[in-house]
DNA sequence: CGCTTACTGTGAAAAGATTAACAGCGTTAA
DNA sequence: TTAACGCTGTTAATCTTTTCACAGTAAGCG
């Protein structure tokens, strides 16, 4: 629909950020306008990089009282896509994968997480946070009559390939996957590897590896 | 100690995930070789990415035969610090706590989450997946006798600048945080945000306007 | 009113990350 | 032994992202 071309992955999770920052601030402050240069401070951004931004969904504030912040919390809501609902299905239900319903359900009426499901017969046909949970066998037909739209995979490596291209069968366009490997997927579909050891590993690394040495600017 | 200068976050990343994956390779395959473009191909990367990652850590590979997967595996490990045992606490046993203590434990020997905290008094004093967990108000002793140098925050949003500094008073360098908001920290201490919903809302969002627009690489 | 101030919007510069391109080399095959 | 091949290591080019810097502008103040 919006014809905005080519915004970066960066940006797009920045406004994400400033959209639950602006969420909180227009709960709790009585001032309706903000500088970027605040957001930059709550936000650890410069505030160059947040004009930057917000130039990039097409927002325009006031010189001299900066951003309407309600103005703004509907702007960026509206950019990411909050205006309809989605809807979400989460692959297998361990430990992460429980956290994770527990995390999301709720969280956001509009991101609906409609149904999970895992290969183990003893962890479905019952509800778990409040999201049904099926046999990973019936994947594509309830997908098929749920019009889901994002997955999440939360499976063992070596299942996570062919969960993704169940996924993608099933019409699903965006995945989330926390699978210990690079899962490829066709180019009209967007995934994003989410890697829990690597980003340890990383922590680690500069953890040890820092006193001495700048971080490398994110 | 290894006096390289500047090695990227993006490339530590990168050398973690190869590092899993000549893991893999070296206990399922028998041939003690690979090429710069099998490595690329398996995670998504271009050859050329490889040997440049892998020219940072100073490895070097063979021409006509490619890289000694042993000798990478061994080279990559000792990058990533894996010559010493490293000692990991975790703050916030909720659902995704417990989901990290369970995926973390064990997955490493040298990664040693020795212990977890937690600010209700029903969720301490006790033993999950191994960890023994302590009212958070223990914290800077139970660190001080544990020498832990690296933390994880999974407490909610309001909580986790607090748990932060504590966690850095208590000698923390590196923290990996889930927790919904910029954790602050001084200079010399590493942080990485790990933000899940700022993540899901951007596949949400890619998986919206994705079939006409090229996804700007990684 | 006009002056001052401090902000936004944005082109241009800088920094950072990736990709291209190729010289040089070890291996293999003849 | 030599020639051909296909790889690595690396420099240079390109592409992306961030930061700088400043013109333009609205609000507040005297």
């Amino acid at each position: 629909m919006a014809a905005q071309r080519k915004i970066s992955e960066r940006t797009v999770e920045r406004i994400s950020r400033y959209r639950r920052l602006l969420e909180s601030i227009h709960a709790t402050s009585d001032n309706p306008f903000i500088y970027s240069h605040e957001i930059a401070s709550l936000c650890g951004l410069t505030a160059a990089q947040v004009r930057r931004d917000l130039m990039t969904i097409g927002f325009s504030g006031s010189s001299a009282r900066g951003y309407e912040v309600a103005e703004l919390l509907r702007s960026a809501s509206s950019f990411l896509g909050f205006s309809h609902e989605r809807r979400m299905a989460l692959v297998g239900i361990g430990y992460l994968g429980r956290a994770l319903l527990d995390y999301f359900v709720d969280r956001n009426p509009l991101f609906k997480l409609c149904a999970a499901f895992d290969a183990d017969p003893g962890k479905v046909d019952r509800v778990i946070h409040g999201v049904r949970c099926y046999p990973v066998t019936q994947l594509k037909t309830v997908l098929a009559t749920h019009q889901v739209s994002t997955g999440i995979i939360t499976v063992p490596a070596d299942a996570a390939q062919n969960i993704a291209w169940e996924l993608v069968e099933a019409g699903v366009t965006g995945i989330l996957n926390f699978a210990p490997v690079q899962i490829r997927v066709p180019a009209n579909v967007f995934i994003e590897n989410l890697d829990l050891t690597s980003a340890l590993e990383k922590v680690a690394y500069f953890a040890g590896n820092f006193s001495d040495k700048e971080r490398t600017k994110k």
